[in-house]
DNA sequence: TAGGGCTATGACATCGGTGTCATTACTGTT
DNA sequence: AACAGTAATGACACCGATGTCATAGCCCTA
């Protein structure tokens, strides 16, 4: 490949006012600078990266590591085939780096999260400016010591070190969710949660408990259980079990928020097969605004949009900041929020004309 | 950062030494090594793979481009929120280049093609020892020229110009499919394509016809129709007037195959409308093992696998060949076929017994 | 017309490793 | 004891850009 002293040489210049043309220094005559041009088009030369990094230093490089590609189908994983939030995340911060001089470089996981150590050190190697790391959910991490000098952000999760962190909101975002479907007559709110272990489901149970509070609803412990498990026949089974339960209720919930997408998906195949049908004689909500679901499912799912693009451009923008010289003073994390989308699976009739429907039915 | 001239005074040797450490050259003596190792951890040393590169010529990166994380929720495109096709691909790739000593480089074209140039441009100047371009579906790509000495790959497309390229054998796909469903005792296949447009629909129309021919059954036209639109509203209704006349027949289908697990989904929505029960009325097959759907519905979807990872196996497997010297002949296309996944949308009753059902039903 | 201030260009060192070759020290052989 | 052969190490140039500084040429002013 031809390097700056071959197009010097034909262009018959010196390679430093190669270098020139290359970096748009305004001190190259008119016509100098077209015969530098015209040479290395002739010549088909691409500068080397590596080359001009060793002097100037700047790699021009951001690393990202993310489980987002091969969690896809990654077999024990929570979002198997079927949540893609890494992704997004990724994407987000592919469109927010697009607008930047910066090139991405995406290393995976594989899902194993101890390959981490040699992903970061592959990075260093390459002299990345700035590090990003994406979890596929909002979640607690533990990452090996970065040099001080290149800067990292923490996308989806956060540690106890302090590291600069974007999270969801979910505590607003179930507030959001249930305060409109108190707005739209619902008072007996089900609140079927994922693992109680995951850090969303204490957050969003306090937006839940949150939004009740505001309205005045006292809170009824009975209508919050936690029904996420990793298997689908027994999650299924244990949101049957749940669901049956509470329709027994005296006052049985005239909606149920369930603790993402996927989940609403299985509460509509059991209430179909109960013959109870949404939202007529029960609403049904989400978590996620996960597309595939939401919108293909009938009556379409009313969610909480998971603003992971957004996350993934607020990192994006966090990691130029620090890599621009912010100050590296601990700040709280960065919260972001999402929109409630109010689809067709929710009722706007007041609860009681729910429950009166119900009656009519079990004549 | 530290350099091996810092951890060559820091150990006492010349930096030739350490160099022949990093590089594990067997001629240095246990001592001298122990120190040198001892050297770089005490000073955090990470190697410049910049300054390697400039000596060596190697820079170990492989460029992949794809829309695949852009195109999750690209507004236009097929594959809206649903198909993640190349991005199994890209698992593929990822996994298989673990393998290997390569690292990497992702970029995505965030949904518009006239950025690959620049892209490609972006890895040579880190002069990547070789190139994979990931297509969404099978189609036919045009990209510009790249220079010879940089070997590249085309995973889920091809050009005219004798790139190596890795295909899905949809032919073979859909004749295995179809094959199948005859063994299963099917005689009137209806195929609710694709847009006759995509390069797949030809090649499984072939499949098609080719499995038809084997087992000696007239291929009738009237059974095949074009049903895929871009607009999800637009191909319900097309889908809707499709089976409602193929319904009426004299000899109705007995399975309806779809062009792809999206469309089968649409087909379940109607066929559930139309109170017609799967299979036990009809039969429904899908393609592409897209698990979301296939593995939710109920029943179980019938599909055929298309494997993307697969694919992508067998692009870094040529890319590899490649760059370690392969020959670089023209030769036809790598074909990767995947195994069909029999579910229960697909009856084992011969096809009498399902007319008859259904006239049953009619009384 | 001499000198000051620009502009355009080039010479040269340098970044951090690696390739080549030389050198040293030690071993074993005759 | 002299020598060949090998193992361990170092000196030095070099990869392809860029930063620093010098310099040549030019215009303008006094």
């Amino acid at each position: 490949m031809a390097t700056i002293y071959d197009v010097a040489k034909l262009a018959g210049v010196s390679p430093k006012t190669v270098s020139r043309v290359l970096n748009a220094d305004p001190a190259v005559g008119d016509a100098t600078r077209k015969l530098v041009q015209d040479a290395m088009a002739q010549m088909r030369f691409v500068p080397s990266n590596a080359a001009r990094m060793m002097r100037s230093n700047k790699s021009g490089l951001v690393g990202l590591i993310t489980g987002a590609i091969s969690g896809v189908t990654a077999p024990n994983q929570q979002n198997t085939a079927i949540g893609l939030p890494d992704l997004f995340i990724v994407q987000g911060i592919q469109q927010a780096m697009a607008q930047t001089d910066m090139t991405l470089m995406i290393a995976d996981t594989g899902g194993r999260a101890d390959r981490v150590p040699h992903l970061i050190q592959t990075f260093l190697r390459h002299r990345v400016e700035g590090l990003i790391y994406v979890a596929d959910h909002h979640q607690r991490v533990i990452l090996p010591p970065i040099p001080k000098g290149t800067p990292m952000v923490l996308a989806n999760c956060f540690d106890l070190i302090g590291t600069p962190s974007i999270l969801p909101d979910d505590t607003r975002g179930q507030c959001d969710l249930v305060t409109r479907l108190i707005g739209a007559g619902h008072r007996r709110i089900g609140y079927l949660t994922l693992r109680p272990d995951v850090q969303a489901t204490p957050l969003r149970t306090a937006g839940y408990r949150m939004a009740l509070e505001s309205a005045g609803i006292a809170f009824d412990p009975t209508l919050v259980e936690a029904c996420e498990l990793d298997s689908a026949a027994a999650e299924s089974q244990l949101l049957w079990d749940t669901i049956d339960r509470m329709m027994r209720f005296p006052a049985p919930p005239t909606v149920l928020c369930c603790g993402n997408d996927k989940m609403a998906l299985r509460v509509y195949g059991i209430l179909r097969s109960r013959g109870v049908k949404v939202p007529d004689e029960i609403s049904v909500a989400g978590y996620d605004n996960y597309r595939v679901i939401a919108e293909t499912l009938y009556p379409p799912l009313t969610t909480v949009d998971l603003p992971y693009a957004a996350i993934g451009v607020r990192a994006t923008q966090r990691l130029m900041a620090l890599i621009a010289g912010a100050d590296t003073t601990e700040r709280p994390p960065t919260l972001v929020a999402g929109p409630v989308y109010w689809r067709t699976s929710v009722t706007e009739r007041p609860a009681s004309t729910v429950t009166k429907l119900k009656i009519v039915r079990e004549d």
